[in-house]
DNA sequence: CCCGGACGTGTTCATCTGTACACCTATGAA
DNA sequence: TTCATAGGTGTACAGATGAACACGTCCGGG
């Protein structure tokens, strides 16, 4: 089979590219052998050997630390890096953050966006837009541009941060969470719009 | 100086990252030596030394092939690219394509998945799963493996592709919508499971 | 003129690293 | 039982690789 791999070799194959996110560069046999415990490196050789075969890893022959990812085949589209910042309260408010947590990749065409435009990140806390079918956990991609009624905004209202739903009332703006247990937000000062929702992405604990 | 490299400096610097680019590795110092044809590993050794004290490279002492950006300001993570799949019904089953429409890159950490990890996305048609917080029109990230109850997977049931959650009754693996206008489904004659979600990127008409 | 920095040559050495072989254990299918 | 597969041990070897030293050239500044 080629997709299958025994319970050994996806923990090698966990720890190679765990190695290369973390330092950057590929571990050699005898680092995958110390971390293992085993007592020879021939072991970890033909590990690499059955990942290679079921194409779950690259090697470079006869060079050092030369394990990579299999070879991507298809062009890749215009990149955009979208800082992620911490996370953003879809029920209560919160103060909003100023560093990105990390940065996250994704091509322009997916995202729906132009290169160029700006796109940042937030991860959602809460349950408060589970009607709009976000849920705790998601990250939510945000643009900031002026929001049109029914727009899903991150807004900073009051001096606190949230992510709601952008509407009208008698020509005033205020906020919506969708979830019939959280009351509308209306602003007792100021509502800055902070940026308006254009995607989302979500992971699945596996 | 620290930020002024000489012609030469600049040049072995611009080989290491092209290097690294194209075939995903360092170079090691001879092969460094051979692109400048140079007699001796040693002069390649001096650039380096010199590279790394004006904070222009970074190297893992001792190392083979260790040759990397200096601290990573907003380092890019390890890519994947998603094959991108007509239309999976959330609703009532239909044939799969094989062909795909497009596609998709992303980061793995952001995915969280490992790079090499077989994985194809579909987009969704219907509400049959708005339970589970998935809405006509997303993109569902799947890998094949075999799935835990519980699991949101792509199946095929009886010849026609479908997303739906796994689960299992007296022993009997069965699937059900999170939607209790439709029915759950009892295959009829074999249920093969074409793959578990691992994720979902939505995109919001703008 | 002398000096230091950048750059290069030949050579040697100690590790690092991948590869190979012979042999062992456990498990599950035929 | 036999066989294949996955996984492990211990040892050995060869080539890859980084590091080191002594000795050069060229060039610009004091």
């Amino acid at each position: 089979m080629k997709g299958t791999l025994t319970d050994r070799q996806r923990q090698v194959l966990d720890f190679i590219y765990a190695t290369l996110e973390k330092q950057g560069v590929a571990p050699s046999l005898r680092e995958i052998q110390a971390h293992f415990k085993l007592a020879s490196p021939f072991g970890v050789k033909r590990h690499l050997d059955a990942l290679t075969a079921k194409g779950a890893l690259r090697r470079l022959e006869g060079k050092a630390r030369a394990l990579l990812p299999p070879l991507p085949s298809i062009r890749r589209g215009l990149m955009t890096d979208v800082p992620l910042f911490g996370t953003i309260p879809a029920g209560s408010p919160s103060a909003q953050e100023q560093e990105p947590d990390r940065t996250l990749s994704i091509d322009t065409t997916s995202l729906g966006i132009h290169p160029g435009t700006t796109v940042y990140a937030l991860q959602v806390r809460g349950d408060s837009m589970i009607g709009a079918s976000i849920l705790d956990g998601d990250v939510v991609f945000l643009t900031p541009r002026p929001p049109r009624p029914r727009d899903i905004v991150a807004a900073l209202i009051d001096g606190e941060s949230t992510l709601k739903r952008f509407l009208h009332r008698d020509g005033l703006p205020f906020l919506r969470a969708e979830n019939p247990r959280y009351p509308d937000l209306l602003p007792a000062t100021e509502l800055v719009i902070q940026g308006v929702m254009i995607g989302l992405l979500r992971r699945v604990p596996q």
